[in-house]
DNA sequence: ACAAATTTAGACAGGCTTGTCTAATTCGTC
DNA sequence: GACGAATTAGACAAGCCTGTCTAAATTTGT
């Protein structure tokens, strides 16, 4: 395992004062002054770690956003199955749990490297999903007025069943993930699909049933 | 300030490794040897605090779910004030702040603790949320399968544009909480509410305008 | 006002961590 | 095989923190 790699793992089981660099050269198979001869220093190596877990989460993100259902077959089954990658791929991969585990816990204490992380990360992403729902709009298969409001809905639901998971720092099963995933993907339709447009024998039905 | 707020105060801030004595003793306002003297050793205060904010925001979390909206005059506008109160009294208070941030940041370390917390915590108030959303749709009033599921995907609603603040561990603006609550009741109602039962005049209506 | 209990400041040993240094070893490359 | 660069083990000083101890000061109850 690389220093960064071991580095992080170390910092995100053990927080930063917690942990120390002999732990980090042990799990990566390096000596103490190795590290120190690459990075400087405990707070230089937190930093790099940083930046390297943003960009490669930021990458897989993109990289996630680019599998959008701009075309969607079965609407319901595609934004179920975009949902479920997220979380693979974003969310609950190794780097994603990484990420948000140090922001959480050294947010407060690095407010310049977390505010860029802000402004690279969810300052860029959030758009990016909202401008794919913008155009289901668009394209008159979704009844969205705010795609922004949209887009954080759509996660927000699509993992609501996993919160208390999250809080812990636990991983869902795959179980889990696809049902958090499918339910909340049925609500997000039932507030925002259109509703099917009425053709007159199901007029005629609706009447006759009145 | 008592030593168990002063501490919780510090742990937070400073994570339970990065927290010293001196520290809590100062913001406190007491000397070392008190702390040591009440609280045996670091490890037993950390526990205590915990244990001592799982217990009070329990207190404020059912105490909130009291006030959930029975018999609403105005659904929307009462699920809209339910969430923000929500908000208020359990999540962005200094209780619900603080407790969050512990699970966050020392769950890994405390296992048994924090299954405690999960216990005694979601594990009691889901259900108790679930249960007044099934009464208001056997009332009629929303139409609903599952009620836990959709107390879980009201409250991810109601917060959905609060994730990112609270991530990096800030406290959202009095503007943002209603904001967020609002469109995400909205969203909820869109998804759960009841289309009004269409009166014998509407559809004609509608017949009429096909 | 007095006695008991609590709190305080400060010193202290023991342990751990950071970051540096050195001398020996291994590695990559020619 | 030989040479320069990188890596290693280990020792090391300096600093910090925990948890204990003591003797003085303060508070409390009566």
């Amino acid at each position: 395992m690389s220093i960064v790699d071991a580095a992080a793992s170390v910092f995100c089981r053990e927080s930063f004062a917690g942990a120390n660099i002999d732990m980090i050269a042990a799990e990566a198979g390096v000596s103490r002054q190795t590290i120190y001869n690459h990075h400087g220093d405990k707070e230089k190596l937190f930093v790099a770690i940083v930046r390297d877990l943003t960009e490669r989460c930021n990458a897989g993100i993109f990289a996630t956003i680019s599998t959008f259902p701009d075309q969607p077959k079965d609407l319901e089954a595609d934004l179920i199955a975009f949902a479920v990658r997220m979380n693979h791929n974003c969310i609950c991969n190794r780097d994603g749990k990484f990420l948000r585990k140090l922001i959480q816990t050294e947010g407060g204490r690095y407010p310049e490297l977390f505010a860029e992380w802000r402004e690279e990360g969810p300052g860029r992403t959030w758009p990016a999903i909202a401008a794919r729902f913008a155009r289901l709009a668009h394209a008159g298969l979704l009844d969205i007025d705010d795609p922004d409001v949209a887009a954080r809905q759509f996660m927000a639901l699509a993992n609501a069943e996993l919160q208390t998971t999250f809080m812990l720092g636990g991983t869902p099963t795959e179980d889990e993930v696809v049902q958090s995933a499918t339910n909340g993907v049925r609500t997000f339709l039932r507030a925002f699909g259109k509703r099917q447009p009425v053709s007159r024998a199901s007029k005629q039905r609706a009447l006759a049933n009145a």
